[in-house]
DNA sequence: CTGTAATTTCAGTAAAGACTGAAAAGACAG
DNA sequence: CTGTCTTTTCAGTCTTTACTGAAATTACAG
C-alpha cells in the first residue's frame, strides 16, 4: 500500500493540524487516511502505509474508537478485523466537539464553579478572583448551553443555518 | 507572592486544560495567573509564583503577546515591565478563536484547496479523493466563513446571540 | 483440544517538547 | 560614557510523550 501525492500531503497535514489541537500526529494520520482510503483497511495495511509499528496502530486505533470517529467493519472473505471512519464530515464534526465537550469544557465548567463558590466563602479577600471567576464561567456556560441547542437542531436545520451567511445578521438585526 | 488556594486550583486547571488544547501548560498558567490578579504582575513576580524561571517567563509572555491576549502595561514608580490580560472575556475568547483560525484554519483551507485541485488533474485514478476532500473543504469553508459573520456582529449582538439558547430553533424553525 | 493467525499489552527506548542558567544584549539614570 | 538594572537568547539538560518489539492474550478453524 503506497500513498498517492495527494493522499501523502492531506494525511501529513492532518496530523499535523492534530497535533497543534492536542491529538497526537499518529493517530490524526490514522484517521485521515481511513477517511480518504475508498475502502475498509486493516491494522497492517495502516501501519505499512503509514510506517509506523503494528502495536502503534492497534493502540490508535482503539483511541479513534474512543472517540467515536472510527468503527469496525467486517470485510467478506477477510479475518482481519477492517476499519473505516465516518463518511459523513457533518456527523465527524459534530461527534469530535461532543466529545471535547465531555472530556474538556465539562471538566472546566465544574472546576469553575468550585472556584467561585470557594472564593466566595472567603468573602472579601477573595472578592475580586470571586468576580473575575465568574465572569469565565458565565462565558462558559453560555457557550455550552449553545452549543447544546444548535446541537439538538436536526442536522438539516443545522447545516443550513452554518450555510446562511449575511443572512445571520439580518435575522438578528 | 503565594497563590491563594482558590487561585492555584484554577491556574492549575487552566494549564491542564491549555495543554490538551495544544497550548504549552506554562503558557496558559501565566495567562490564568494574569487573569485573576487584580493588578498587573512584572515577570519575576509571575516566576516566583509559579516557580519557573525568568527566562522561560521571559518567553511565554511573548509568545501571549503574540497571541494578542497579553499587554505591557506600565506602572508608576516602577522600572520593570508590568503585564496584564484582557479583562473582557468576551474579547479574550474572540482574540483567541481570530488567531487559532489564521494559524489552523486558514492554512488546513488552503492545503485542502491545492489537494482537491490536484486530486481533479490525476482524472479517475483519484476519483474518490478529490470527492472525500471536497467534502472536508467544504465544510472548513462553511464553518469558516459562518464565524466571519458572527465575529463581524457588533459585540452585544452576538452575546444576546449565544445567550438567546432555545429561541434559536423557533428562530431558524 | 491444538495450532495458527490476529490483536493487545507493556517495559524499555527514542523523539519531541519544555525548561534552565549563564551569558549577551538592551535600557537608562547619573 | 559608565555602571546598574532588566530583558532576551540559546546551548545544554530534563521531562514528557510517543513509539517499538517481544511476549502474552485472544479468537477461532480444523
Amino acid at each position: 500500500m503506497l500513498l498517492t501525492d495527494v493522499s501523502r500531503k492531506f494525511v501529513l497535514h492532518w496530523g499535523e493540524m492534530g497535533s497543534r489541537w492536542g491529538i497526537n500526529r499518529t493517530i490524526a494520520q490514522i484517521h485521515a487516511l481511513l477517511y480518504v482510503s475508498p475502502e475498509p483497511l486493516n491494522a497492517d495495511q495502516i501501519a505499512e502505509t503509514l510506517s509506523v509499528a503494528r502495536s502503534n496502530v492497534s493502540m490508535s486505533l482503539r483511541e479513534l474508537q474512543g472517540w467515536g470517529i472510527v468503527q469496525v467493519v467486517p470485510v467478506l472473505g477477510e479475518r482481519k478485523d477492517h476499519f473505516t471512519t465516518q463518511q459523513d464530515v457533518w456527523e465527524m464534526l459534530l461527534v469530535v466537539l461532543d466529545e471535547r465537550k465531555k472530556r474538556e469544557l465539562d471538566p472546566t465548567l465544574t472546576v469553575l464553579r468550585e472556584c467561585v463558590m470557594e472564593a466566595r466563602e472567603q468573602g472579601d479577600t477573595e472578592k475580586h478572583t470571586a468576580q473575575r471567576l465568574n465572569e469565565l464561567l458565565q462565558l462558559v456556560e453560555t457557550c455550552g448551553g449553545w452549543y447544546g441547542q444548535v446541537r439538538s437542531l436536526p442536522r438539516p436545520m443545522l447545516v443550513r443555518f452554518l450555510k446562511m451567511g449575511s443572512r445571520l445578521r439580518k435575522l438578528l438585526g
